[in-house]
DNA sequence: TTTACATATCTAGAAATTTAGATATGTTTT
DNA sequence: AAAACATATCTAAATTTCTAGATATGTAAA
């Protein structure tokens, strides 16, 4: 895991606001019809509603946190949920807490 | 302070590379013939030996971290000596640790 | 087995970042 | 006061990022 990947995802506000969001999934979107539970995360369509970006954009910046291993993505039928990889996100921290 | 504004510095190998040398002056630099310590940091022709930069661009990135104020410049004589700013260095930590 | 839908990828233009050379500014030395 | 030196700022070209529209892919529904 290196630094900078990171540090470059963090460096966008939409990005930044996509992790916070996903950190409490029930206060940020609202329920999922398919599924009854928030366990894999958020689909990508209510994070496009949030960003306010296109699809595209939003499908782009979802895949460079995914790049990053910040996000794990799952498939459930047609949709793709998105939800935090909280061990890599700490110990992006702890990262730094030590090199920098 | 703002996480986006800290975390482009970061996004930065050179500048992450300089915040890192910065901790350990005396084991990342070699002695100033001026002053015989390095309690306000160390002086930017230093710093643009070890990146291999260009001058105009070490001193950008200086002033760019400075900027997000995560280093503190100080003028001895002829030159700008520039150290860590460890309390803000810190609190982005924290920082990040409550909000990402 | 078409059609509809959710998401991903491709293409491309606008904006920002990276980086160096030229020049300016401030300080010290001669 | 001029010359020398350290650093900062200006200008500009190359690269990267940002973002959307068009299109492709994968899945489900009709």
């Amino acid at each position: 895991m290196k630094i900078i990947e990171i540090s470059k995802v963090l460096s966008n506000k939409t990005r930044v606001d996509i992790l916070k969001w996903l950190k409490d999934p029930e206060a940020n979107f609202p329920p999922h019809q398919d599924i009854d539970h928030f366990d894999d995360g958020v689909c990508v369509g209510f994070i496009q509603d949030k960003t306010g970006l296109s699809q595209s954009t939003t499908s782009t910046y979802l895949h460079a946190m995914q790049n990053a291993d910040l996000v794990i993505p799952t498939r459930h039928g047609k949709w793709t949920y998105y939800k935090r990889n909280e061990p890599v996100i700490q110990a992006y921290i702890e990262l730094l807490k030590r090199e920098i």
